[in-house]
DNA sequence: CTAAATTGACTGACCAGTCAATCAACTTCT
DNA sequence: AGAAGTTGATTGACTGGTCAGTCAATTTAG
């Protein structure tokens, strides 16, 4: 033990295994004890890299965000159509990586705190600024720029109802079909069809 | 104090001051003993009557859930057509007494704590299930028995989402815009149309 | 006088955060 | 090379506070 350099490791293991508590007892009712144990340190350790839980929280809360906005990245890379940027931004959201059970029910721990929290709420804060403008520049060619500010509201809040709902269904629920469903209304949205471009949509991996 | 046959109107007073801290502070961790001063009693007797947290909890889940339903009904009551039907359900959601940031707020974490607590999911699970028939039955009028499935979906999950969202905006948001975008991606969606209609959707109170 | 209402005071558990003490890897001086 | 010192890594043990839950005692209505 006692490796030097160890820190950026150490931290990153704490993060993580506090993302998967927080997801699996969907609260932030864990105790750095039990996070410290779980990425194999004792508590005292956490403490002397985070100097307390709070900010093992927003840490972990910042991590989560970032890799969202990783997957969006990625997906938008692809995209070479406003309809495949739109698209885009749907696979992201229902990626395997952000579409869990534990990952949801983290991401609405963290809306939760971002409520009576505002170093939280301005972390929420901005990842849907930049979600909605994402959102914005893909639909503005489709539907005007009046009528899609309204409209990335609509797809943003579909997304996160569809989340929502998704942490409470029985452990072995459907991923694609989650995908496919918000696909369907979204492309009812005035302004806006042929979502699924052949190209991005059947990617041989399955998104 | 001591009054006899006090019981009913304490219980009633403990729930209602559970759910007002309970949205206040965006979690569960509120003590017996604030709930129980808010509510005018000391703590003993709230553990009288309740026997523990875990049952003041779910009675207060169940009254918030149950506050809904009569919400529900009572539009439903009013409506003639499929079309107004779905609006009534969008009315209800949208309703002053469910749609202000506290009462969102515990939604939320009881939606989480069906996450983690059997009771509380087979609670919401009734609710879900019971929202859903409403959805199916006004729609399929409108859009065919196997649509009517997914759009009660789509639906549901639309109306979660703005819900979710809500809570977080800055504290004077606009209650009445929600209804009406919530309206607006709903009239988009196959089969429905004519969503506001003239005699349900302009009562003098407004919403 | 009886039964329900009501509480202050207490307890046992748990937990965030602290601290002083070890331990292991590097550096430097001789 | 090796002794001696430096710095970061790491922990067990402790503390102060908080909270759910209990209980015996008091009050009051009928």
């Amino acid at each position: 033990m006692a490796r030097i350099g160890a820190e950026p490791e150490r931290r990153q293991s704490l993060i993580e295994a506090a993302a998967a508590m927080i997801g699996e007892q969907g609260s932030l009712d864990v105790t750095v004890k039990d996070i410290a144990a779980r990425a194999g340190m004792s508590s005292a350790l956490a403490f002397h890299y985070f100097g307390g839980k709070d900010e093992i929280i927003t840490q972990t809360m910042r991590y989560l965000l970032r890799e969202f906005s990783r997957e969006v990245s990625a997906q938008l890379q692809l995209a070479k159509t406003p309809a495949q940027r739109v698209d885009a931004i749907l696979r992201a959201s229902f990626a395997q990586s952000q579409f869990d059970r534990n990952t949801v029910a983290a991401w609405l721990v963290f809306y939760l705190r971002a409520y009576s929290s505002p170093p939280a709420a301005r972390l929420l804060h901005v990842y849907h600024r930049r979600l909605h403008s994402n959102l914005v520049h893909a639909l503005s060619p489709l539907s005007g720029k009046q009528a899609a500010t309204n409209l990335a509201e609509v797809i943003a809040s579909l997304i996160d109802g569809i989340y929502i709902r998704h942490a409470l269904k029985p452990e072995g629920a459907e991923r694609a079909e989650a995908l496919t469903i918000c696909r369907l209304a979204v492309s009812h949205l005035p302004g806006i069809s042929d979502l699924q471009t052949p190209t991005t949509t059947r990617s041989p991996q399955g998104n």
